[in-house]
Order: C-alpha cells, then sequence, then structure tokens
DNA sequence: CATCGGCCTTGCCATCGTGGCAAGGTCAAG
DNA sequence: CTTGACCTTGCCACGATGGCAAGGCCGATG
C-alpha cells in the first residue's frame, strides 16, 4: 500500500501521514525500492486511532501517549482515563472560555440597534468595557 | 509615553504593540529623537479596544475592519453588527464542535474502568469509532 | 565621567496542525 | 516514448503569541 492508498483508507492526508512520522507518531514506513512508503492494516489502524483521537480534540503529543499506552500489553486503564480527563479538563476550560464570549458578546449585540445610524452599543462596548452593557 | 508604559496602560505586551502597528491595526507611531515609539491618549484607546475585542475572541483581521467602522462617522451600526454575528456565528460553530468533543469523549470515560486492568474502553472507541459507545 | 540596570530597537525562531507549491523521481498505461 | 498520476523532499504560509539575541538609549548612582 502506497501512502495515497493508506491515506484514503484511514480519512487522512499523505501529508500529515509525513508529518506523523517525522514527529515520531508512527514508526518508519517501509519502503519500496524506489522509495516510496509502504504501509500495511496495522498502520491503517494506527492511522485511524490517531484520525479518531484528532476528531476528539486531542493534541498530537498526547495521541502520542495515547499510541504507548495502547502498544503497552502492561497498561492500567486508569492511565489512559487520566489522559482523557486532562484532555476533557481542556476542552471544559475552551468551552467556558467561549461561552463567556458568546455571552458577553450576544448581549453587546442585543444592545445595538443595527441600523442605518452610526451610533453602535458593540462599538460602545469594545471602547469602554463593562460600563454600557450591564446585562442584568 | 514610551511603548512599555502604553502596553501597561492598554494592558497588552509591548510585543503585540510592535506587531498591530506592522499589520496595520495601528497607524505607526511617532518616534522620538531615539527612535522610540511615542503613544498618547487616543493610541491607548485603540489598544483597549483591541484587547477588548481579542477577549471576545474576534480575529486581528475582524478587528481591523471594527476599527475602521469605529473611524468612520459615516458608518451604519447594522455593519458592525454584521460582522459581531458572523463572529458569534464562528463562536457557536465552535462551540458545537467542542460540545461534541466532549459529549463523546465523555462517554468514552463513562465506560472506562480506570483501574489497573489493561482492558480500556477508551482506546477501544478510538481504535473502532461508531463500535463499542452506544450511549443510548 | 564611567558604569549599570532597565528600557527600547530589529529580527529570527517556536508553537500547533494543516495546506500549498516547487522540483524532481517513478510507474503504469497508451 | 510520452503522458498523467503518483511519490519524494523541502520550504513557506496561516494566527496570535512568546522567547531570545544583539545592539542602542537613558537615567541614576558611584
Amino acid at each position: 500500500m502506497n501512502i495515497g492508498q493508506a491515506a484514503k483508507a484511514a480519512g487522512v492526508s499523505a501529508k500529515m501521514i509525513r508529518h506523523y512520522e517525522r514527529i515520531g507518531l508512527l514508526p518508519e514506513a517501509g519502503r519500496s525500492d524506489a522509495g516510496y512508503r509502504l504501509y500495511g492494516t496495522q498502520d491503517i489502524a494506527t492511522l485511524r486511532f490517531i484520525r479518531q483521537s484528532r476528531e476528539l480534540g486531542f493534541s498530537l503529543s498526547r495521541i502520542g501517549s495515547l499510541l504507548g499506552l495502547r502498544d503497552n500489553r502492561g497498561r492500567k486503564s486508569c492511565d489512559v482515563r487520566r489522559l482523557a480527563e486532562e484532555h476533557l479538563a481542556d476542552i471544559g476550560r475552551k468551552l467556558a472560555e467561549l461561552q463567556a464570549m458568546q455571552d458577553a458578546l450576544r448581549t453587546l449585540v442585543q444592545a445595538c440597534h443595527g441600523d442605518d445610524a452610526p451610533d453602535c452599543a458593540i462599538l460602545d462596548g469594545l471602547q469602554n468595557p463593562d460600563a454600557l452593557p450591564r446585562r442584568s
């Protein structure tokens, strides 16, 4: 299997496969006589694992840890779980941040007439925070 | 006012002030004889505007548009509002994405024993998506 | 006056994950 | 043999921010 077929099979770009290899997420692929990378079903499984982890938002470095655990028969599932919970905590922080932004911005937008006049509560709020928007 | 004082006054790093200037968010600052950038109250106001916009998650390029409207007396507040609503839409998309990740990951974490044994629903779910975690 | 600490300047590199482009080699089909 | 699709490596870009380095400037102190 060449890199293009592996990419299609795993749902990852060929570019990213090379990247994962270079940063050590994937073992160095075998090569054909011409120097083409060659992949087998085990590699596809790993690529799918990476893709799925990325879709859940894991960073590549944490995916590296996950792969290490996956390939360690003596692993403890609590170690995997701890990684997942750290990531959940990250997600929670980002969610809270985004929701705070959403709240504040919605308040400003609601206070803006949104007509042809130049007066704008949004601009006022950005210029002078905590002044106008008391969203009681 | 030198850049360090301006930075402190506006709550932005000096580095970022230079960056904003280079990408055109800020007009080129005046210079002292020695070549130091000099700032006045209007600049501080602009820097605060940028900071507040950043805290609401606006991208620097959208902040450029906001500043353009702020400085355009003939602006229509609906234009400002449209920018804000585009950003709100971005936020909403990111929130949905993060929440989907959170949901999926929580389901996996709940299915994981988290003990000293190697069996792990999280690893299984990452390897074989849509297989195990039926979170009915 | 010399010096020292703190501030300023510019410029480059790093992050993180991904895409794009270029120049060149390979392979299979026509 | 040519053509097109694929592969190779390597560099540059994004966005926003930080870090570091080498050098200039300024004010205070000895």
